[in-house]
Formats: C-alpha cells, sequence, structure tokens
DNA sequence: TGTTTTACCTAACTACATTAGGATATAACC
DNA sequence: GGTTATATCCTAATGTAGTTAGGTAAAACA
C-alpha cells in the first residue's frame, strides 16, 4: 500500500521529528500541526504518543541533557586536567552548535520537578565535579568553580548562537583563549 | 467621567506596560489581551500604537537595551579599573534581577538588522571597551576579553535566573568570585 | 463652525492547542 | 481461524491569541 492506514508511530518517533524541526527551523515552527504533518497524520493524533506541547517539551528537554550528559562523559574518558577542561568545553560547543534548540529547552528549567530531569542534570553536574577534583577542588570552593565554568561556556556559546559577537574578530579563537583562561584560573582557584 | 470615551494611549504606555506584565508575570504571559485589558481598551486598538507584537517585541528590545547602556554607564562612571569591573558586572546583575523577560529579549537579537538598536548595542559595547582599555587592551585581544567577561557575567546571570544553580551554596559568594577572577584575568590577559 | 484626522470599537478570519467521540486496523485471546 | 478488545488514527468542535477590515465618535484644526 501506497499510504499504510497505520502511520505506526512512538513518543520516541514523535520527539525525534519534534527534535529535528526544532533544531532545523527554529523553535517558533515547534508546532503539533508542523509535527503532524512531516509524520504524515492529523494533530490530534499526536495526543496519542506526547501529553501536548508542554508534554513533549519536557521529553524534549529531558532528551536534550540526555545527549550532553553523554557526550560529555565521553568526551572526558581517558583524559584528565586540562585537556580534560578543553575537550568538555569544546564537546559543550559542538552540543549548542548541532541542537541549538534543544540546548536552549534545557537552560529553561524553571524549578523542575520532574525527578527525572533532576537526575540527568546531576549527572552532568558530576562529570563536571570530577573533571575539576583533579585541581585540588572540593565543597564550596568546587561548586563556586564549577559556577565559573558552566557560566563562562554556556555564557559564550548562547552569546554566539543568538548572534551576539560580530564575526570580524574570529569567535573560535575567542573561545579558545576562554578555554586557557578557564585553566589557568582553575590551577589555582581563589 | 468615570469612563473615559478615550484612553489616550500613547506607544510609550503601551511598551510601559508591556514591560511591566513581562518582567511580573512572564513573558508567557505577554499578550495584547493582557496588555490591552490592564489599559482598559480592547486589543484591535493597540495597533494605532504599536506594529503587532512583533513590532512591539522589537520595542521592548530597543527599551531593555536603551536602560542597559544608561544603568552600565552610570554604573562606571568615577571609577576604574578593578572597581569599574566590580561595578559593571554588579549593575549587569541588578538590571537581569530587574528584568529577567526583557533581558531575555535583548539577547535574542538574531542578525538584528534595526540600526537603532544595533546603536544602542554599541554604545554597552563602548562603555565595556572603556573599562577594559586601562588594562592595555585593544585590537583583538580587547575584542578576545571582551567576549571573555561578557560570556562570564551573562553566563551567570542567566543561569541564575533560570533556575540553574543549586542555593545550598550562595550565589552571591560565587558572584563576588567571578568578579575577582575575571579582575585578576584582565590583569595579565594572554 | 465645519471638516479632517485619530483613537477607539465590533466583527470576522487565521493559526494553534486541545477535547470529545467515532471508525477501524491490529493485537490478543479463545 | 474467528471473535473480541485495544490502540491508533480520524473528524468535528471549542478556546485562545494575533490580525485585518471597516465603522464611529472624539479630538484637532482650519
Amino acid at each position: 500500500m501506497l499510504v499504510p492506514p497505520r502511520a505506526g508511530l512512538t513518543t520516541e518517533i514523535v520527539v525525534e521529528t519534534a527534535m529535528k524541526i526544532a533544531d532545523k527551523e527554529g523553535i517558533a515552527q515547534l508546532t503539533l500541526f508542523r509535527i503532524a504533518e512531516e509524520l504524515g497524520v492529523k494533530s490530534p493524533s499526536l495526543y496519542e504518543h506526547v501529553d501536548g506541547i508542554e508534554g513533549l517539551i519536557k521529553l524534549l528537554r529531558l532528551r536534550g541533557l540526555k545527549i550532553m550528559a553523554r557526550e560529555f562523559q565521553r568526551a572526558v574518558i581517558g583524559v584528565s586536567g586540562d585537556e580534560a577542561i578543553r575537550r568538555f568545553a569544546d564537546s559543550f560547543r559542538s552540543f549548542v552548535k548541532e541542537h541549538p534548540s534543544l540546548y536552549s529547552l534545557t537552560v529553561e528549567s524553571d524549578i523542575e520537578d520532574d525527578e527525572e530531569i533532576r537526575a540527568v542534570a546531576g549527572e552532568i553536574l558530576d562529570t563536571i565535579y570530577a573533571v575539576l577534583r583533579i585541581y585540588g577542588l572540593s565543597g564550596e570552593k568546587l561548586i563556586h568553580a564549577t559556577r565559573y565554568m558552566r557560566s563562562a561556556i554556556h555564557g559564550f556559546v548562547s552569546l554566539e548562537i543568538s548572534g551576539g559577537f560580530g564575526l570580524e574578530v574570529s569567535p573560535d579563537e575567542s573561545f579558545d583563549l576562554i578555554k586557557e583562561v578557564i585553566v589557568s584560573n582553575m590551577k589555582n582557584w581563589l
């Protein structure tokens, strides 16, 4: 049959499709109508698989955090110290460039009560902690240093994807410098 | 008359009201209907004063940038060097806490073709340049250093307002440390 | 004072999210 | 294999928001 009587959707397929639309066409284009069209069904049918647009966005947020957690862990496996920081920063930036909309969703956590989301976010934090503990950081110092590193990297990539930097001067070079600044700050944290 | 026949609106009043709603109730509540209700008119009437929701948001973005430009300039008047950096950072954070929604609008510039917006954004950059030139920075070094400082401060405050930090460890203390890290980095920029 | 302009209105249209209820393919079971 | 049950899809209809068209009366002006 050219048009199968059932599309054979799953929550997984809907989330995957939503992710592609969000990252390729922007978050504004992410409507149930648009997703349904892409999947060859009508928008009310999606309610069988996701809990409305709100529920879908929660799933996207979780998906984004899971990908980040995985990529960050892979990035720092087998390395430590300065090189681990550089690889973490690079994998962070790569993720954001590949999934700009997904990333923006992961930031808008808004007092997240979802247990699973909290767990994956905790995994990401643990990866950072593992990297920074090599520098002798622990306790509150570790927390402050982590906040600093997250701020600098998140700040850079979020300004970058929203077009906040001019392009006459190379953003790659700026990012390289920022990585080195972070590295040197960790070597003798206040 | 209890109900005046004309509300006597101006673009200014509409923008001001929109700003209050956005910052107090969140960007999601910022609808023409909500603004009209607040002003005692019907939503189509707003089209006399602003160019739809899109035009209103552009005005809000401009308004946000103008306030920022003014506050940052005032913050660093009469001081220079380390203290100027600290005051800039503090006024940045204060603005974002007071106008979280307005701030988020200023970040989503998206290849802004608006000449006025570009001009005000340039003013803000000039203030930062003026502060950092004291450290002997110029040319590309100045650009890189500026990007670093913006990234760290923007990163911190945007993570902070979106609830990205736990509260067991004081965010104020983290921010104080970040300011000192930035100061020391400027003293011997790479 | 008469005329024009402006600021508001109602009515109506579009887009999107959502719910209710129905049809049938697919799966489960006998 | 035939019957039943469930799940997946549908159409129809509702609510909210943005927007446009066109009307009316207040305000500005000459």
